[in-house]
DNA sequence: CGACGGGACGC
DNA sequence: CGACGGGACGC
């Protein structure tokens, strides 16, 4: 089981881990992610904004209240945690507010989290402003653009009507170029309404055609809302939430600790059902979880396969035991090595009561059986800092 | 070399 | 023509 995270997953892609704040940063090009900086506080004002006060966006789709908390917690004690779900369907509207108590972990909340990978995303994570109608409906959709027209070039002819909280180019799947569409929204409503009245159906400059700009869709109430037959028959390939659409590459920095120097393959998005068998024991895996619908509490009895402890298997999920962490490991570094691989729902860093070192060892609690099983065999061997990694099951064992 | 928590469970 | 990573201010 060692030694597989030195190889490519034929469903992963391998990247070179270096500073992944550095990443973040270089990464914006013409089809980049998310345009401008997460902390940048409105310039609106009357009203005193909150620094304790977060808003988490681009949170994966079956990430619950809890596993947020359970994140969120790791840097410091929360006022309150809030997932927004659709009022009748009660689905994850994919964002949601985490109060601090104190300021500065907010502030750290930030610098350690927005970025971070979480399945098949990558959550962003910023001050909440105070809720107005004022920044509402922000968001504008823009068609017509030159195919050559840059991410930045999109802010440039923007930016003169207001504070752009995000900017996107869309690009075919495919070839990456662009389809000459793309969103920008504004800190302020009037800011984007201004920037409507001024530049729909202007030429840019050297461009041949004039551009179309008008607000954006509301996606609450689109019509694509009713998904298909199928998607209630195969429950297993909407675990995460429906078709995903990235080609291998798109992201263009892992959230790694810059403590490491090595190469790690990480999980392509993809339904587990999907994986190549060759490449993650699938057969094993789907076997073992058939048996445990009917069984679940004797997970271990069923297998004679020494993967599967039965300490494991711990509620809704299933424990994973991290061995040789440095004593100065924090939570945070558990939910980047685990979060790309699966739902998490817990971490925890093992500590001396009197010192508040790791003691060497921490868990981690994921969901899926399949994802686990991933996670272990590709973070098993792995070199973090100067330390090769243990990653297993959780067995019975205890102190004598 | 070393190695598997802990708060809480409720009727 | 085109709607995103579905979902950015407390659904």
């Amino acid at each position: 089981m060692q030694g597989t995270n030195t190889t490519d997953i034929e469903s992963g892609f391998k990247v070179s881990v270096e500073s992944w704040m550095s990443g973040m940063m270089n990464g914006m090009e013409n089809c980049a992610q998310n345009g401008t900086a997460s902390s940048n506080s409105s310039q609106s004002g009357h009203i005193e904004e909150s620094k304790t006060n977060l808003i988490v966006n681009y949170l994966p789709q079956n990430m619950t209240q809890e596993e947020i908390r359970s994140l969120f917690s790791s840097i410091g004690e929360l006022e309150s945690c809030k997932l927004i779900r659709d009022k009748v369907t009660g689905q994850s509207l994919g964002y949601g507010f985490v109060n601090y108590v104190r300021q500065d972990d907010a502030e750290r909340a930030i610098n350690q989290l927005n970025g971070l990978r979480l399945q098949n995303k990558t959550i962003k994570v910023s001050y909440a402003r105070p809720s107005s109608e004022a920044i509402k409906g922000a968001n504008l959709y823009v068609s017509g653009l030159p195919k050559s027209m840059t991410q930045q070039d999109l802010e440039s002819m923007f930016r003169a009507y207001g504070s752009i909280i995000t900017s996107r180019i869309l690009c075919d799947n495919i070839t990456g170029l662009s389809k000459g569409v793309g969103f920008i929204r504004f800190d302020q409503r009037i800011e984007a309404e201004r920037a409507i009245q001024k530049l729909n159906g202007t030429i840019p400059e050297g461009a041949a055609e004039p551009i179309t700009v008008k607000f954006a869709n509301n996606p609450s109430n689109n019509n694509k809302a009713v998904p298909p037959l199928a998607a209630y028959l195969s429950p297993l390939t909407r675990r995460y939430g429906g078709p995903i659409h990235h080609p291998a590459g798109r992201f263009r920095y892992i959230p790694l600790s810059p403590l490491t120097r090595h190469s790690l393959v990480f999980p392509q998005v993809k339904t587990i059902d999907s994986l190549p068998e060759e490449t993650t024991g699938a057969n094993v895996a789907t076997d073992i979880k058939s048996k445990l619908v009917y069984s679940p509490s004797t997970g271990e009895n069923l297998l004679g396969n020494s993967l599967l402890p039965g300490s494991a298997l711990n509620g809704s999920g299933w424990c994973i035991f991290v061995y040789n962490l440095a004593p100065e490991t924090e939570e945070n570094i558990l939910w980047q090595l685990f979060g790309p691989f699966g739902a998490v729902q817990n971490v925890k860093v093992i500590r001396d009561l009197q010192t508040n070192k790791c003691k060497g060892f921490g868990f981690v609690t994921m969901t899926n059986y399949d994802e686990a099983v991933v996670a272990i065999q590709s973070l098993n061997g792995y070199t973090l800092g100067n330390r090769v990694l243990q990653v297993s099951f959780k067995t019975n064992k205890h102190k004598s």
